[in-house]
DNA sequence: CTAAATTTGATGTACGTAAATCAGAAATTC
DNA sequence: GAATTTCTGATTTACGTACATCAAATTTAG
């Protein structure tokens, strides 16, 4: 039997009360009893029953997730798994909450977190928005004790606690290896298309990408980036243009969201000639379009898994408990026709 | 606040012993009765406080892992994990036990789970070593209560609860189409290093990589297997062997273990040729070799999240819990040098 | 209709921890 | 050395559930 409080008294010839005041960090305990507690504790490997000590607090956690307002498969997704978790909260003792804000907007994120510095939860998670505004407004709820995780797109350089998301460097270093392996030696000219440079991630897909061609690929170009905005009907126009202007381009890497569109350019091109593509976020759309061959690879984050992990990283910040590192790790996936979930 | 047995009491107009014989399926409860509390239970939408109950019924989980006595990296890895899930055991009111057996010996593996049937854990974990009898000792064990996983290798058509690895047939097709993509539409032979064909992953993993090259790359010619038997020596000697041979091999495949040989092999014919290699399980050696260009692409499955997942199943199973699908997926990651953890 | 059997209610204890109260002991101050 | 102040102990209640016991009510059998 793993020992309890009471062991914990008897060890250390104390009373219960003490041991209490001492694990709780109460005050009226002196330091010579406090230590004497502190070793017993770790003498005979006392860990907090979590169950227990939660039942008794009558604990729960009031969680926040911000989320942005955008039209896109990725985000619809990522609200899904958040309800699906929301749904889940009472079994999990977690009051999770949501909060959506207009999508690229800084001054309204920042509106909102300080808000929620008034209404203190137990924590925060949010898809961060790239700007000096949102890491000060952030740093100050990390420093009034509330703790804070970025889902997706994440705040360097802020107090943030912890990011759910995938390393987007690598993942651009990835799309661009696999781009250059599956075109072969060919040499042409690479389409780039994106959402906004103004967003971390993909500012940090398109660097990867674009660094790795030039060190490994030479005979490839990367064209400049189309900012397709996420949106379906403004990517499928500016990438049909593109296509139709430049007959040396070979590859498309789409590292955005909004895959619509770009599909529909793809197609419309099919029967002139065959490009390789590689493109983020399985969704629907990607889907279809990696098993009718359309694109070749599909990089891909598991929302529901951030969202999970988000949750989990909070929770236990808030206990006081470490979380096992590897299974916060948030990977990135690779999709070919044949390993699809 | 979310309803308690004594909700249920009041709605259904019963007692808090009722509710109790009800819900725990004691004896002693009229028919009309019984139908009046669950109606009342759906009603206020009652859930159990499973860490309260737990709490209650002081109870814990004696879980049985069954891992094979080989000596790789890859069960070393799954080794280590199942020692990191005992250490966390305690706080999550589990009682892991492991037991070793041979490898590759159904009749070992038969013997400790007949055994096991005696003890009654809640629940057992096996790699499966693929065999009429260890699926009928299985089959025995489940129908006698006790619930079964299988994790990394499967043992289909038994009655285990759950599978935690990955579908090897895919992670073949997968690896088939890496390569023959990497491989960019040259002509042939593809040497394949596998185990043993008497492990059932080996034997699925070797189906889907000939039948999608046989499909799709009619180019590339698929040598019969080499069986390493996982043994890093044996591999190294067979490749050297198979290289030396065949001039024509442009692509190796390792869909087992043991790749310690492999890439001996491979170096020593580095200054030759350049061959495009695909092997699976990311080890300290198969790692390095990735980064040093010996490897083109590692197939790979999470053993830590398979310890992990199968352990939250069988607790899952034990509590009458459901568990989230999606997060009990076992992914098969694709690591190139780039997006290594 | 009574006796026996079954069903239900009332109540208490336990799990391991949190949190509060109050009394008593020790340390500190003057 | 007395009066405070500070610490410590003892005890109780609570969280939501499980489980046991005994009494009372209800149903069923004879």
């Amino acid at each position: 039997m793993r020992p309890t409080v009471h062991d914990i008294a008897a060890a250390a010839g104390v009373s219960l009360a003490t041991v209490d005041r001492v694990l709780n960090q109460r005050p009226g305990v002196r330091g010579v009893t406090r230590d004497k507690v502190e070793a017993a504790i770790r003498e005979i490997g006392y860990v907090r029953d979590v169950a227990a000590a939660n039942l008794a607090k009558g604990r729960t956690y009031p969680l926040v997730f911000i989320v942005p307002a955008s039209d896109n498969s990725f985000m619809h997704g990522l609200n899904a798994e958040v309800r699906a978790a929301v749904a889940r909260s009472p079994v999990e003792r977690t009051d999770i909450r949501t909060v959506e804000v207009p999508a690229f907007d800084p001054a309204a994120l920042v509106a909102v977190l300080d808000q929620l510095g008034e209404e203190r939860p137990a924590g925060i998670a949010l898809v961060a928005t790239d700007s000096p505004d949102v890491r000060e407004a952030v740093d100050r709820l990390v420093q009034s004790g509330i703790p804070v995780v970025t889902v997706v797109s994440d705040l360097t350089g802020s107090l943030r606690y912890h990011y759910a998301g995938v390393d987007n460097i690598a993942a651009g270093r990835t799309a661009a290896r696999l781009l250059g392996r599956f075109l072969g030696g060919a040499k042409g000219d690479i389409a780039v298309l994106a959402g906004s440079m103004l967003v971390r991630d993909h500012r940090e897909r398109l660097e990867g990408f674009a660094s790795l061609i030039a060190e490994e690929f030479p005979d490839l170009t990367v064209l400049p980036v189309i900012e397709g905005r996420d949106d379906p009907d403004m990517a499928h126009m500016l990438v049909a243009d593109a296509l139709a202007k430049r007959d040396a381009i070979i590859g498309v890497y789409s590292l955005g969201a909004g895959n619509r569109g770009l599909i529909r350019a793809l197609k419309d091109k099919a029967a002139d000639r065959r490009l390789t593509v590689v493109a983020h976020e399985l969704t629907a759309h990607t889907r279809a379009a990696l098993l009718d061959g359309t694109i070749d690879a599909i990089l891909n984050q598991d929302a529901g898994h951030e969202v999970r992990s988000a949750i989990r990283v909070l929770k236990a910040k808030a206990d006081g408990l470490s979380v096992i590192d590897a299974q916060e790790r948030i990977r990135l996936d690779i999709f070919l026709k044949d390993n699809l979930p």
